[in-house]
DNA sequence: TTTAAAATGCAACAATGTTGCAAATAATTT
DNA sequence: AAATTATTTGCAACATTGTTGCATTTTAAA
């Protein structure tokens, strides 16, 4: 967590450091007015080079349901310059709107005759455990 | 089909015809890009509220893989005002970057303990038939 | 501490999407 | 079929979102 820019070979910035812990603050993915809203100083054009940066190094992954807003959150699992490898799903709540990434036991497989399947996406929409009381 | 836009209980216009006609012409979703250069005279504004009322309607959905760009093809199953019930899954091939409904004999299940799941949009990615020789 | 490499932020631009409103067209009623 | 009503269209103007060149500042390496 610290040394993440480190390891992933980026320069340590104060601007960098300061989304960074934004990120890990958030148990959820969030979208970047929240990031904005948290940063202390922002520049949009920054924080766009910096969410870009983060996204080809494996430190934040981008959740995109049903066309809405992008959301983004910190890779759970060793993602890199080669590529994201999730294993979890992504669940939206219709009611509070967040977006959470979620590990499963057991990640489905599905086969198509017509097709070679590299990667699987899988959004879940419907109510969080606030919400549902 | 010929009737579609009476059942769906919106007003006949050349411009909806039109538009209809090129999503039914393509048997993929296709991008706004792609609608605009197979319509004749096109207005932009018109063309993001016929697309906007046909999502509504339940004419067409609409596909974002990875936060690229909105791909919309026209609804297979039964949708309408009320909302989209697809039971397919949408295939991206990286290849020749064609997004595909893709109908399969079991669509799969997850449960997840703590949350409430009322529909699974599932997505993958890999390579085509056409892409994979 | 000096040097080289990289990040930042301004300005300017490009792309994408929205809204009010008058004119045109489609659907409904007489 | 003609008149009336409801809806759609397209212009103008604006809002939002994202990108690029370049000089300055900051970080990392020597
Ligand atoms: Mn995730
Ligand atoms: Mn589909
Ligand atoms: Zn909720
Ligand atoms: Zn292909």
């Amino acid at each position: 967590m610290i040394n993440l820019l480190k390891n992933k070979k980026i320069s340590k910035t104060p601007f960098r450091k300061e989304v960074l812990a934004i990120f890990n603050k958030y148990n959820n993915a969030i979208p970047l007015s929240v990031v904005e809203k948290e940063l202390k100083a922002f520049n949009r054009i920054t924080l766009y080079r910096t969410i870009k940066v983060f996204l080809e190094k494996g430190i934040i992954h981008e959740i995109t349901i049903n066309g809405e807003v992008s959301n983004y959150a910190i890779c759970k699992e060793e993602c890199d310059t080669l590529g994201h490898h999730h294993q979890h799903i992504h669940f939206k709540c219709t009611s509070c709107g967040i977006i959470f990434c979620v590990e499963v036991d057991k990640f489905p497989t599905i086969i198509l005759p017509k097709y070679k399947i590299n990667q699987l996406e899988i959004q879940a929409i419907g109510l969080c455990q606030n919400c549902n009381l």
